[in-house]
DNA sequence: CAACTTTTGGTTGACCCCCGTCAAAAGTGC
DNA sequence: GCACTTTTGACGGGGGTCAACCAAAAGTTG
């Protein structure tokens, strides 16, 4: 089959070539000559014409192989910076990335995301400019923006769709309101969703199917399959929370079914069990609170609630065969009980062929998943091929 | 965000443009031109290209606007066959089609997966040979062969991955074995999933997620996401069979664990626990046999098996959020029972959002969903982009 | 029925991009 | 210091695309 792909004359853009330098890695003009398949002439031409852009830089000369060292160029990723917005349902993380997701500046605050667009987005304009500032960042060197929000969005239009916990959001126009101050592309998605990008991309780049996994207040998920973010038909892909859990009552849910995993697994649910068996335990924070002070029953709830998550997860490693389940959210925080329970019961129901290769780890990201993934889904679309050959 | 792409200097060639006739409709070379962005005499010259080669020719005169009625020209899947194999565990299919998919010749026997790669491979070869005798097309005119196998597939190789069913052809290179003797790309996946791609492109071509489930001697999914079939890291995903089922018991299953979906609601389950009842039903087909011959007790078995099965697609509802739920294999042609009783579950158990615009049907290709997959599969290959440049 | 309008179809020359080649530059090894 | 290796920038040729022009075909209008 690869005898008609052999020689393709594809025509590719200075964009495709500088995508093999998004990784940062340093590489001589006759490493991407030799990658793209173009010759040494077009790809310095390409070289000549990024730096004039400032998104590469020289990186140096590698050394001898005998005859004249080759300068190397790399990836600049301070050529541009963008925003990344993380927008919880109660608390609001806004950072100020360079190109390679590295965060320059940063405020986060308690926000409540059902104040509305218009509270919600104003705060978001004013600390974007504010960081802006700090950074001593014009607002010439803002190439894009990323929101993430607490619910279903459709991302093509970034309009938010029905969402649950912030009705007055339907249908609202959150790219365009916020371009009417920063005049650049602005990217909306899930929270979840860009949790998974975030993860992702900070550390399993080289994995082309992940599951990202939130166990907080409620549970969700974010579906990384075939390296890119699947959201399915409306935007609300990976809706973990609302599965009904094999054999764990049916304990009502907000959403009027029973049985399902957020009311079962959820930190809020756990917290309502262990509140009820007479500790203090109101919300998540304090459930992991209660673990690390070491109290057993805590503990054992928590297990219990990986276990349930995990009968969940056992359906879903089935149906999409990923390399990788990343748990994240604050109950995941809570030392290795909630991990423990999950691996217990999705290694067990599981078939070999899906398990054997497939690792279940906490994020790595240590609650800065959001914004990297926001960040992350800015950037995509800033240095896309098309964005850069349109850029020169 | 579309105002850097809007004069995006990306050069396409013709098999880009060729890909807007894919669709068989004629097009005149104005429509084209005003498409692709292109100047009319590009679109002239990769038009002569095309037509030399034999992929599209002309499709007769437009009506006048005014002026000189435009000739049009489109798509001809007669240029080239391609040979679309389905081999199930029992029974084999193979079938000789044009570049739309359309059937000219087909064949189907009984044949022993179990039998091993070489006799079903040399039963392949044989009777491809025969269709291309009798479609009187030689074997200069075959572009590709497309397969599915009963079992997990490396679709990148073509390599079955520890096939429980077919041993024998663990780690086979399939494509090799079938190029020794046809000299075109091979290309092979799972059986489900080149069904799901079959019914995609026969029936749901502007559907852009889609599951398809076949309930049959047992069960599976074909996930189409995002236009395109989603294979997990192992090749693995869309196993529905051995998902636990919420209170449905925890009947023994094949694969070693309890409880599976397949060992309560697949054809063999079905059937099992009818002739536990007294009745005559040793496999799959009886049970229909049974239930269109009016027997009230396999109709409401039948309905019951939907109902297990709704309980797992309402969780794969939630997590992907397709459009199109598909319902194929034998017992889908039990009349209505089976997709009521998913019907049944799924909308009680899934959320609004997800269901609002979701269609759960049964197969509209009447058992050729595999051929008609396997032919898609093999003409996307041999029609890609970038295929067609390479041919010019 | 003839002239005009409209639209398509084909051709041509200019331009741009990409590729090969070549000589100069910069190091290495003897 | 010299021969050799490798990289680098420059130059000319070739292929493809575009814009423009002209011719042809059909419909419109008087």
């Amino acid at each position: 089959m690869e005898e008609l792909l052999k020689f393709a004359p594809r025509p590719t853009g200075a964009g495709d070539m500088f995508q093999m330098l998004r990784d940062g890695q340093p590489r001589t003009r006759a490493d991407l000559a030799t990658a793209t398949g173009q010759a040494r002439s077009t790809i310095a031409a390409r070289i000549d014409l990024l730096m004039s852009a400032g998104l590469i830089a020289p990186a140096g000369e590698a050394t001898s192989t005998g005859g004249r060292p080759p300068a190397t160029f790399a990836f600049n990723p301070r050529a541009k910076v963008v925003l990344a917005v993380d927008l919880g349902a109660t608390h609001a993380r806004i950072a100020l990335t360079d190109l390679a997701s590295q965060v320059l500046a940063e405020t986060n605050a308690p926000l409540a995301i059902a104040d509305g667009p218009r509270a919600v987005l104003g705060w978001v304009v004013e600390n974007g400019d504010k960081l802006l500032a700090t950074a001593e960042r014009g607002e010439s060197e803002l190439a894009g923006v990323g929101v993430g929000l607490p619910g279903p969005v459709e991302h093509s239009t970034g309009h938010p769709i029905m969402p649950p916990i912030m009705p007055a959001w339907d249908d609202v126009d959150v790219p365009g309101i916020l371009r009417r101050h920063f005049d650049v592309p602005v990217l909306v998605d899930n929270d979840v969703n860009i949790m998974a990008l975030g993860e992702h991309r900070a550390a399993w780049q080289t994995v082309d199917n992940l599951l990202f996994v939130k166990v907080a207040t409620g549970i969700g998920s974010g579906i990384i399959a075939d390296s890119a973010l699947r959201r399915g038909a409306q935007g609300a892909a990976g809706d973990l929370g609302h599965v009904a859990v094999a054999g764990a009552g049916d304990a009502p849910c907000r959403c009027g079914n029973h049985g399902c995993l957020e009311a079962v697994a959820s930190g809020q649910a756990v917290a309502d069990r262990l509140a009820a068996q007479g500790l203090d335990a109101r919300r998540s924070a304090d459930v992991v609170q209660l673990v690390r002070s070491g109290d057993l029953t805590a503990s054992a709830a928590v297990r219990q609630a990986g276990r349930d998550i995990g009968t969940v997860l056992a359906a879903c490693v089935s149906m999409l065969n990923p390399s990788v389940i990343v748990i994240g959210g604050i109950l995941a925080e809570a030392g290795e009980h909630l991990i423990a329970g999950i691996r217990e019961v999705v290694y067990r129901r599981s078939l070999p062929l899906a398990t054997q290769h497939l690792r279940i780890v906490t994020s790595q990201t240590r609650g800065e998943a959001g914004v990297l993934g926001a960040s992350a889904m800015a950037v995509d679309h800033v240095l896309s091929p098309a964005s850069i050959d349109a850029l020169i």
